[in-house]
DNA sequence: AACGCCTCACGACAATCGTCATAAAAGGAG
DNA sequence: CTCCTTTTATGACGATTGTCGTGAGGCGTT
């Protein structure tokens, strides 16, 4: 991977494109254009043209050669997702994970299937922590700080 | 509450200093460059100004009248963060919590408070679900689209 | 070759961001 | 009141963002 090892900062607009390439795979511009057009603000022509080449000049991006160029990710949902995910948990909730999932089930519903996935994450997780070693401390007292330290930058 | 309906958009540096006001409180301008120090990079006295500043512009942190003026949050995190978060969670796990559960897990660990509160909100969340009159179906096929529509914006 | 129609490369532009330096204003020590 | 320190207000400046308009370059038709 020949991926820029520190990603650039992306901003909010040029995640929208990339969050599109990100589902709908290659597009030339003008699918792109198109695409865009029920995927975000509808916006110029020659603006998802000038997104798409700084997000290529950053490296997130990659254009094919053929003629009408595809512009494809370069980069995996995760690579930049998770980074920016961390920062803002990091941010807003000190990176503890509960207020998340709480305010998110106050605007989601999940499905069965969704309940059962998070449930056997938890459960693994449980596990893993017993076998390190510790003692199942019922009631710790400290609100479990789990901060990285430092805004990410 | 009298914050500005939609809030502007604030910047990674903004929010940087906004987190720093969420967790320490009101903070003069000379207390802030310093807490600043162990909470980001260290930057120059005036620019913490500016960002405060521009901060106070947007209607998100309050200054207040008395002589060495205090700068204090207007904003709750779950009023920026919040909508940031479904932001990025849209666009990277197309709006699905597990994935984002699943990459917190091998970055972190969690507490035992965590996981009882953790288990505590599912159970909530799966109760809810039956409730509102529907029939357990055990294996639904589409990867349930919790999808909003729209990057927010 | 000549003519159009796409596709793409450039460059323009205002707004915002990120960092500061400096000047002006307020307070307090003598 | 006068001088020194702390607090604020302004203004600068280059980089980045967000949106486009134009114009050059290819290529399929006639």
């Amino acid at each position: 991977m020949d991926v820029p090892r520190n990603l650039r900062r992306l901003s909010s607009r040029e995640l929208d494109i990339l969050a599109m390439l990100w589902q709908r795979g290659p597009l030339t511009l003008r699918e792109a254009h198109e695409a865009f057009e029920e995927f975000g603000d509808p916006v110029g022509y020659t603006t998802i043209q000038t997104r798409l080449n700084r997000l290529v000049k950053k490296g997130v991006v990659r254009r094919t050669d053929r003629r009408p160029a595809a512009y494809e990710a370069a980069v995996a949902p995760s690579e930049v997702g998770a980074q920016d995910l961390d920062t803002l948990l990091d941010r807003v909730t000190q990176g503890r994970l509960v207020p998340l999932v709480a305010h998110f089930l106050t605007q989601h519903r999940l499905s069965p299937d969704e309940i059962q996935e998070l449930k056997s994450l938890i459960d693994t997780a449980e596990t893993k922590w017993k076998q390190s070693g510790h003692g199942p401390s019922s009631a710790g007292p400290g609100p479990s700080k789990t901060r990285s330290r430092g805004p990410s930058k």
